[in-house]
DNA sequence: GTGAAAGCGCTAACAC
DNA sequence: GTGTTAGCGCTTTCAC
């Protein structure tokens, strides 16, 4: 393998390409017949075929999709634009796009987005954009997606995935908002009185995972509490759960996402509490790692590789002009593990009082 | 917000993509003009150039770089073929790709190699090869990225990331050995007897982090255990924590990656012994969870985002023609947590006798 | 500084 | 089936 490469590498960037020209001359046909044999968009007798085969091969000849694309006007590429990459919902959600983009020969180009300034995301884009495009995947999981959004020209078939529905736009969605009304339902079925919430980065005013927790509470009469503002750095859940350690009366707590699940809990934890004996904590995306956390987490699985596909369906549907689905929505499902329990008896007896 | 975007969608698909032509008309210049102000390749009189941009903007025209690859035979576009997106250090890897190829306005295409036979390789990577490509990064950390390094066109600028030093490759690493040594020797330095590993699945015979803990153990003159082979998958770790707990002889196990720790350490709670005080476990990467964990994860910092910068800092000299360095190297950093411990007295007493 | 002319390497439309 | 003729939308000489 070394060896390989060692003998490889002298070569790279030698021999001049040669074009479809070379290949027509070598072969002994026209320009055309090559042009027929590389797209099959036409028949050619099996003479000449094997005879281009032939020189494609002898000259090492791989077609410019650049003179390809612009002669043919269609492009196979795929932008995502992304406000991040690198986190879980993010990374799974680009797979899931890129899977089946590769499936139906595709590919997939990203660009992050970090700023929400239409100046600073034009800039951020502008060289996907100048890419011969089939179409767009916008994620919209958070500001800066928002705003990119909008500094899509019209011309580009598009489609947003994120979590909550917007009106008027080709969408794959997750639908959160039923999911924690759900995860909220389970912990006041548990007997706490109410349960307390640490926020995301909301991509608007209200995400669908508050939006959802706060209905909750409204139907069954709980009191809502203050939201806790957390970043999407998992340390940040850290002192949030410290501080709600403090609280006596805080026996519950829904996060909005695993990695600050993970966070609050080290933060109760530090503080000389237990989860879930004293305190309860669930999460949201179901995290590879949050089954193997010290406890189990209790949480709702976000099928965030299965929202990608579904988005790039939507989108291919678009480019292929089909009138189809303009809207695709999925409920993520409610999974129990060990971190949410009942209240403990002092908290009963407080809550009694 | 939903209202713009209602406004917006039925405006899709619509006008016509303007071209240079229609720029130069508009602005009363030469198309040539429009093409310097837009390259900066030539000067041009204030009045045109202004001329010309309030006709880019009026006109919404973008330039199709199909035709400007054909034209001036330079792409920008960076390909990145990698075995994997979503797992920590890949995606990392990929921002760190990601945000120094778009500071110096390349694009990044991604796609995914998940098989090692040729041919599969050959049929992933096509439609990514057939675009005009300006180079491309392949991420070696795994049997299918290996795979891909020898399918990649010799005519093609190509830089590989990998934790493991290839010959004759222009290449970026990080330096897992060394690593990997001297987090065995803290643990040696520990008390421990030997200490147990468990690999991830190898990229090629044998990985850095293995060869520098086999490397630590003969020195200190250690018994080398029997390796374990954990997959991607960090709960592969469970069942291999819950067997390596059973046996008293363990008192150190340094994994291959945090997740598989995360996993391992589970595996040893669930078999009622404890980290760190029955057994100390360390990982490999500093996984954003690993200093939330329960212990604490004693591991090694890598930084994958820099090896990312790196490799397309490589790539841009050769693309540029420049001789310049063809390897790059960093060395990770130990983190000592609360995972790892001395051995436990019982253990020392069978060590003595 | 600026425009006219000539391609870049391919596919599409049309004859034969 | 196959070749001939025209472009695709830009950049690049090369005059002026």
């Amino acid at each position: 393998m070394t060896l390989a490469a060692e003998v490889r590498v002298p070569m790279r960037s030698q021999r001049k390409a040669s074009t479809i020209v070379d290949v027509a001359a070598y072969a002994g046909v026209s320009v055309p017949t090559v042009s027929r044999v590389l797209t099959g968009a036409a028949k050619v007798s099996d003479a000449k075929r094997d005879a281009v085969r032939a020189a494609i091969a002898a000259l090492d000849f791989r077609p410019s999709s650049a003179a390809r694309v612009l002669a043919s006007r269609k492009a196979e590429v795929i932008a995502v634009i992304a406000g991040d990459t690198s986190t879980y919902g993010y990374a799974e959600t680009i797979r899931g796009i890129e899977e089946s983009a590769r499936a139906e020969n595709y590919t997939v180009m990203i660009t992050v987005v970090e700023s929400t300034e239409d100046d600073e995301i034009d800039r951020a884009i502008a060289a996907t954009l100048a890419q011969p495009l089939a179409g767009v995947c916008v994620l919209k999981f958070d500001p800066p997606g928002v705003a990119a959004l909008h500094r899509i020209p019209p011309s580009l078939p598009l489609v947003a995935l994120s979590g909550v529905r917007e009106a008027g736009l080709r969408q794959a969605v997750l639908d959160e908002s039923h999911a924690a009304e759900e995860l909220t339902d389970h912990l006041l079925d548990l007997g706490h009185a109410t349960v307390h919430h640490v926020r995301i980065p909301p991509s608007r005013r209200e995400d669908g995972r508050t939006t959802g927790w706060r209905r909750a509470l409204k139907r069954r009469g709980a009191a809502v509490p203050p939201l806790a503002d957390a970043t999407w750095d998992p340390r940040s859940g850290i002192e949030i759960g410290r501080r709600l350690a403090e609280d006596p009366a805080v026996t519950a707590i829904f996060c909005g996402n695993d990695e600050i699940a993970m966070g609050v809990i080290r933060g109760i934890v530090t503080a000389g509490r237990s989860v879930p004996d004293d305190i309860s904590v669930a999460g949201f995306d179901d995290h590879p790692l949050a089954a193997l956390w010290t406890p189990p987490l209790t949480t709702v699985d976000q099928d965030f590789a299965g929202l990608g596909r579904r988005g790039l369906q939507l989108l291919l549907n678009e480019i292929a002009g089909e009138t189809g689905r303009r809207f695709s929505s999925e409920r993520p499902q409610l999974i129990v593990r060990d971190s949410t329990a009942p209240p403990p008896p002092t908290a009963e007896v407080r809550r009694i009082n």
